[in-house]
DNA sequence: GTTAGGG
DNA sequence: CCCTAAC
């Protein structure tokens, strides 16, 4: 199903080989699957470790030694949520998500809908990853509150914010970039930024519904059926495992998975659910489950219609999930239960609901009502519709089970430069996350170095492009892993850690693919500054501004019939001084860590851009089609070189998956169709000559298959009447 | 590096 | 489009 796919695709579009290709018993995968486990024996537990303490690191520098039970965390809550029914009461909340379960939408369970879910805002974290004080948030919640003073002194920004739960997470925010002329980045510094709130206009009494499931227990799953999810499946290979921490999912058309824990969740900027079952084992050391802290969601539009957040266009976010298009969006919310179902106690709440605090002081919740997608902030939703409504995904969708996003609404003029982009986004995100990070700008899918040019210069403006406009989160490392000297380290793994570090590159390593990995949690596209090699401690002290290598977007366009519009047409001239509603960014997902980093390498874990999408035009296809008539299937080396060769974005396995396509295509009815339209002729070629080719492939391979055959025979034939012959036996050879 | 095939 | 396996 739909949830197996995920697994195998991991978040990120990476297969991950948990279970074995079913048409392709055959085939050695054994190995592989071993090497997988391995990789999940060895460095998981301290990936997850890892992850929450760098989290904590950097959203709070006093993290509470806070190892006590969830009622001692809970106090620390309190001030903001008071504590109740911790005491196995969890089937009531339960039953406050339940009353949804019925529905394909979630609804969110607004505050005042389901006090246990407000109620219940301590984490359970774990001695090894502490839940952070309230107050360490008070500083990003002042943050939000008021004006944006950058840490380091830059972009003053006036926020005008609402909701923004426990420091960030639930709020809007909208930037917006006041200078309008052409902005270098020196200029940031004086931009006047202002983040206004642009949320806080839904009423928080009214329940929002939200795309996504209702949280699942494991035994409420309505299909009966549990999921393991990524690695689980491995589980059972794992020495002491645990089954009562189990990774459930729904399995049925919505295919999101639930994540029940029995912590409550304290704070919506991390509820994040723990990584998986080896985590919990190992962090849990209380009843209820340390959830590594989640930074908010700040949702980013990005090249690959993945990224685009469903926030506009609840509806369509049902058909985009069936896409497996967004890397990490595809993440659901796990709900993960502290409590075996064998124990019968399972206590979850469904974090279903996306908490977006009042920063105002507005303690009231810890979880601040859901806020409906759409339409709450007609600011926000005009700028959505532009250009979520198409596919929006529903990150939000998985709010519903998890929570929050906060939605970021840029504003900045086109003659601002990437540099002001990424500055801008920045500022928000260095706001949410507490820094560490670096911005990185993508379009379609590539990486825009220079932070000279202009918006408009690189292409990206309002009218276009926005889809293909996504950002990267990069880790810093001048900021990122203060804390990671040796000896010295706050650093420390728990003594299970079965992963004992080496070596400081080791270290260095290891983290930076931690915080990869804790960055692919939290919704980002991320890329290795420093593609991992065993180089990687030394370059880690490297100048940061350098980035890898990446082909600039005037380099983007290739040569091809259907080449895309090139950006760097657009002349500079024609840089409107006008502000345009450059993006609104969606929103980070708090994404519970359902999935493991399945595309993380034991070696270092490099998140590759996909490729963009490009669909093949008609012509294309015509040109395809007659190779193929020409050559046959099979060669589609040959096929390339043929009509392709100048299209270096078409690989002969591009025209390999093309004629597999079009060959379905042809197939389906015409209303099945999607995309730009295929002539039947083509169509009917593609079969005619598939047809061919596949009865010629057919023959070869009849004929390879008498071959041997007839060797065979001519082979003992030959031995036969050599025997005879020399009237003894003779050996070949 | 190609080809095949599943996701 | 991605990814892996088999060649």
């Amino acid at each position: 199903m739909e949830l197996q796919k995920r697994l195998n695709y991991g978040f990120n579009g990476y297969q991950v080989p948990a279970t074995p290709r079913a048409t392709r018993s055959a085939r050695k995968r054994v190995p592989f699957k071993k090497r997988v486990e391995d990789n999940r024996i060895s460095a998981f537990d301290l990936l997850a470790t890892v992850a929450g303490k760098l989290l904590l690191d950097k959203e709070s520098t006093s993290v509470s030694s806070n190892t006590s039970s969830a009622e001692d965390q809970s106090k620390v809550e309190n001030n903001t949520v008071k504590e109740e029914r911790r005491d196995g009461n969890q089937s009531s909340k339960l039953e406050t998500c339940d009353q949804y379960s019925n529905d394909r939408e979630l609804r969110s369970c607004s505050f005042r809908e389901s006090p246990s879910l407000k109620n219940d805002t301590h984490f359970g974290l774990t001695s090894v990853v502490t839940t952070s004080d309230c107050s360490e948030r008070s500083g990003v919640l002042k943050l939000m509150n008021g004006k944006i003073k950058n840490e380091t002194g830059c972009l003053p920004c006036k926020v005008e914010t609402g909701p923004f739960l426990c420091g960030a997470s639930g709020g809007r925010i909208k930037l917006e970039f006041e200078n309008k002329g052409p902005i270098h980045e020196e200029l940031d510094r004086t931009d006047k930024l202002s983040i206004r709130e642009v949320a806080d206009t839904c009423p928080l009494e009214d329940p929002v519904v939200v795309d996504g499931k209702p949280p699942l227990l494991v035994s409420s799953d309505s299909s009966g059926k549990t999921h393991s999810y990524g690695f689980n499946n491995h589980l059972s290979s794992f020495p002491g495992k645990r089954d009562d921490l189990k990774v459930v999912s729904r399995d049925d058309d919505e295919k999101s998975s639930g994540c029940t824990y029995l912590g409550p969740i304290k704070k919506p900027f991390r509820p994040t659910p723990l990584i998986g079952d080896r985590r919990i084992r190992k962090t849990m050391t209380s009843k209820y489950l340390k959830v590594a802290p989640r930074l908010n969601d700040v949702t980013l539009s990005n090249s690959d219609e993945n990224l685009k957040s469903a926030y506009c266009d609840r509806s369509a976010y049902k058909r985009i999930r069936s896409e497996r298009n967004y890397p990490f969006k595809k993440r659901k919310f796990l709900h993960y239960s502290s409590v075996s179902n064998s124990d019968g106690g399972i206590s979850s709440e469904g974090i279903s609901d996306s908490p977006e605090q009042s920063i105002n002081g507005n303690a009231s919740g810890v979880y601040p009502k859901m806020r409906g997608v759409t339409g709450e902030s007609p600011l926000l939703a005009d700028q959505c519709k532009s250009f979520h409504s198409r596919d929006s995904h529903g990150m939000r969708a998985f709010d519903g089970v998890i929570h929050m996003v906060p939605e970021l609404f840029i504003e900045i003029p086109e003659s601002a430069t990437i540099g002001s982009l990424k500055r801008t986004v920045m500022e928000a995100v260095t706001a949410i996350l507490g820094g560490g990070l670096r911005i990185g700008v993508l379009l379609q899918g590539k990486k825009v170095r220079d932070d000279n040019k202009t918006l408009l210069q690189t292409g990206i403006s309002r009218d276009n492009q926005m889809d293909a406009l996504g950002f990267s989160l990069e880790p810093n490392p001048s900021q990122t892993f203060p804390s990671h000297c040796p000896g010295g380290s706050p650093l420390t793994f728990p003594c299970d850690t079965p992963l004992p570090l080496a070596s400081l590159q080791e270290e260095a390593e290891f983290l930076l693919e931690t915080t990869f990995f804790f960055m692919s949690l939290h919704g980002f596209e991320t890329r290795s500054l420093y593609p991992a090699t065993p180089g990687l401690v030394t370059r880690v002290t490297h100048d940061p501004s350098h980035e890898p290598h990446m082909p600039n977007l005037g380099h983007f366009v290739e040569s091809d019939h259907d080449s895309a519009p090139s950006p760097t047409d657009m002349s500079l001239d024609k840089s409107r001084t006008d502000s345009k509603a450059l993006v609104a960014v969606p929103a980070i997902s708090v994404e519970a860590l359902d999935v493991v980093p399945a595309h993380r390498k034991s070696k270092r874990s490099e998140v590759v851009q996909r490729r963009i999408r490009r669909p093949f035009s008609v012509a294309e296809v015509e040109a395809l089609v007659q190779a193929v008539e020409k050559l046959g299937t099979g060669r589609w080396r040959d096929v390339k070189l043929r009509a392709f060769d100048n299209a270096k974005h078409r690989t002969y396995v591009d025209l390999k998956d093309k004629w597999k396509t079009l060959v379905h295509t042809a197939r389906i009815s015409p209303q099945q169709r999607r995309g730009e339209p295929v002539p039947q002729e083509l169509l009917d070629r593609v079969l005619t000559a598939h047809a061919y080719w596949s009865q010629q492939q057919a023959k070869q391979q009849l004929k390879q298959q008498q071959q041997p055959e007839s060797c065979l025979l001519l082979y003992n034939s030959t031995v036969r009447a050599s025997s005879r012959s020399d009237g003894g036996e003779k050996n070949f050879g």
